[in-house]
DNA sequence: GACGTCTGACCGACTGGTCAGATAATATGC
DNA sequence: GCATATTATCTGACCAGTCGGTCAGACGTC
């Protein structure tokens, strides 16, 4: 397909293909149903092909969950950095962690999966802590931001923002498990924001936004 | 489903240790890559005996999922139940749901395992969402009692026993990750118990009890 | 001998991984 | 400019092992 005949390029390119294949995959199929095959034929190449660029099936998986990792990282600090102030960074969090029906599935189907394995297996638990690590890091941040500036309960920020991360897990947990999910998505996504800020912001704050009435404060 | 006209206290006996040993098998292993064989030879039996008694792999495993919730859903009832106060209620919850490390991880494997199964095939989604209605209904008896009481903060009762149970789920998640599930476990209970009443405890009330000094109000 | 229970050899299907060789891309020699 | 060598990439038949499920028959009890 691509002329360009830089071979690093192109294994990078492979390697991604692959990767995102792999991807597609395991949100349909889940990691264990998976086969080499079902991710070359996706990736449209055959079946040699995913052992000649990855060591093994568990190698593949493990750079699959680590890609995925960081660009959910990347995407997150994006996402938050753009945002004004503590309450529209949760927003602008929720936003990017509910993204669309599809896209939400594909996800977590992918996560769930990924945390069994991260539960049984040194490799995949080390994958698992970095996540959580830079969830927290981010996480921590915001609360932080929102404490300082009067917003948000003081408490240990550490904590909260673990808590923070487990609504947002739990609930779409539940999430996956509703008989039409794409018909409550929106739902969810409000009710998670609702319930983040109830959690978060500290009394004498307006406690449950549903439109767009940004709270703002100065102190 | 099954053809059985009365199932006769041995065969009950029988499957029921299948049951067992298919969860204890689950929770090491995970459910596909537990085999057949695995399950009976931890019952002590051969393996011509898990499909004399269940139809197949994916029926025995649905069996085991179903009889998992009942029993939590019935252990769950009964510590709410013989707890005074929805404080207490709590930290009844808190304390069945966190019993020990080594119970809670294999709880928690199995219940990873079979989210992922509920993301995916109909029949597990349908139990799922038994296990979610089940726990939403008790959870939600507390969460109406304390708002009743006085001492929870006024909202919707449904969405904050859903917010309770993500709460719970979301920090397991997070548990298993970690480096030593062992020696962070007591924090990861008292955390728990700690969130919960922050999120749930209406301003006033004390905020954050770690000792055991019961909130005690009527209305 | 009839019945319920249990055994384990066996079967067919499948899968991760290997590999010899095909094919394409690039470098080299003339 | 072209033939050839070298290397990178790709293919799919093949192998060895596994596993869910079947089944003929063994065992024990009444």
């Amino acid at each position: 397909m691509s002329r360009v005949p830089r071979p690093s390029v192109h294994e990078q390119e492979r390697r991604l293909a692959l990767l995102k294949a792999a991807f597609r995959e395991v949100a349909e199929r889940g990691f264990s149903d998976v086969t080499l095959e079902d991710i070359a034929g996706r990736a449209g190449v055959s079946k040699g092909v995913t052992l000649y660029y990855f060591d093994s099936k568990e190698h593949l998986f493990r750079e699959l969950f680590s890609w995925l990792i960081d660009s959910i990282h990347a995407r997150m600090r994006d996402a938050v950095g753009a945002a004004e102030g503590p309450v529209e960074k949760v927003r602008a969090l929720v936003a990017l962690i509910f993204p669309s029906p599809s896209k939400n599935r594909a996800f977590f189907r992918a996560y769930i999966d990924f945390c069994g394995l991260a539960a049984r297996r040194e490799p995949f638990r080390q994958i698992g802590e970095r996540f959580y690590a830079g969830c927290r890091e981010i996480d921590r941040g915001i609360v932080e931001e929102g404490m300082r500036a009067g917003v948000f309960l003081l408490r240990d920020a550490g904590e909260t923002a673990s808590t923070l991360r487990a609504i947002f897990d739990g609930l779409m947990l539940q999430w996956l498990t509703e008989k039409d999910p794409e018909s409550c998505f929106d739902a969810y996504r409000e009710r998670c924001e609702r319930e983040l800020l109830h959690y978060l912001l500290a009394p004498g704050t307006p406690p449950a936004v549903s439109a767009r009435p940004r709270p703002r404060r100065t102190s």
